[in-house]
DNA sequence: AGCTATTGATAAGG
DNA sequence: TCCTTATCAATAGCT
């Protein structure tokens, strides 16, 4: 139909085969309606353009369309709906996390202590034997912490107190300075100057100002025994 | 085309309407294909006849068509594909499932003693107060159990004895019938006889089938104690 | 995108 | 369902 006969065979000329596709996309999509309307069909066409253009006609919707064709072919190949299987696969694969997780549940509560009553003398002595072990590694595990924090506390506590006999030497140098230099201005001839540079209150600063990174490690029992302020 | 036009409504005339269908139908298949070669389009076209009955036409295969189709819409709609969302759903599903069971793994190990080196000394102590009371809760159960079944036992002890006893009864009182009638057939002058009658081995069968039902529940070391062969 | 000669599809009838 | 045939619709090639 048209000025001469063509061979169908792809068109090679690439404009002539874009034009002729915009002409027979448009005549299919119209058959296609007209036959759904015609003879009370349910019709469902797509078409990709060579450039990958999608067009496409339905006379209810694709939807119910490409669902009733899917139903169709999977009485005659149960196999053919690839997304059928995905989600087949899926299900599987939540019914056996499910399953293998009501699995754990039970032997969690049993390791818990509840739910007891379905399990036979042996399967207790064994839960029994499980939970001594269990709770020998985790006494142990707990010992080996606290006894290692602990060590870490002693030498904080022994920094610590090595500080303070240095800040008490500092202290008594400190009050000796102030008395002799009392003295030497009572009686001045009585001491030696030594030499000491008593305007920096170096000694004031050192009281007022202690590390206070190691504060929250240490219970206040601690501080206490220490006799020294930290906060 | 045809003798005379018609409007395009739903033909009234059933037989008409199926010639129609079979013409036209056929007619859409021919041009899809023709398209698709002619135009390297990929085309898919699927017909339902008011009657239910499938055709279709696909230039590759309709999984493929469908599929793009699909991959299409989604770019537009991504809500469109309602597999698409079962299969996400049922990923979810078992996405969900996985990491609980994921969690509960780790807890259960915690509870079995493993892998305590992630603990902090406070995970540990509620760990170690978990254990005792389930451990507590499991040996109560287990003794209860125990205590139970040697009540049971203690009975069927009883039961058995009192059994014996009675053997042991019917045994002594045969021997006295038997060497009374031996008695008098050695000497029947000092006898007399009672009346009983000698012929029915009673005593024999009552001694060679005891009740075995119990069997099975008795340990080994309890036959023994009873004097009495129990198989 | 429009025109139109020509072919192809098909309605009606057998 | 198939054949025939008159008729109309679709469209190839051109502008």
């Amino acid at each position: 139909m048209g000025r001469g006969k063509i061979a169908i065979q792809r068109i090679d000329n690439s404009t002539s085969r874009q034009v002729t596709f915009s002409k027979r996309r448009k005549g299919l999509l119209k058959k296609a309606k007209e036959l759904s309307i015609l003879c009370d069909a349910e019709v469902g066409v797509i078409v990709f353009s060579s450039t990958d253009k999608l067009y496409d006609y339905a006379s209810t919707s694709m939807k119910s369309v490409v669902g009733r064709y899917i139903k169709e072919k999977e009485k005659a190949d149960q196999q053919y709906n690839p997304a059928n299987m995905e989600v087949k696969f899926w299900q599987r694969e939540a019914a056996a996390s499910r399953q293998q997780l009501q699995f754990m549940e039970d032997c969690h509560r049993h390791l818990m202590g509840e739910e007891l009553s379905s399990l036979r003398i042996e399967d207790l002595q064994n839960l029994e034997t499980q939970l001594e072990m269990s709770l020998k590694g985790v006494r142990e595990k707990k010992g080996n912490l606290i006894q290692q924090e602990n060590l870490e506390l002693y030498e904080k506590i022994n920094l610590i107190r090595k500080e303070n006999e240095e800040l008490k030497m500092k202290v008594y140098k400190a009050r000796e300075v102030n008395e002799a230099a009392s003295r030497n201005r009572v009686a001045p001839a009585y001491t030696i100057s030594k030499g000491f540079d008593l305007h920096a209150p170096l000694l004031h600063l050192q009281l007022s100002q202690p590390q206070p990174q190691n504060n929250e490690v240490l219970p206040e029992s601690w501080t206490m025994e220490l006799g020294l302020q930290l906060h």
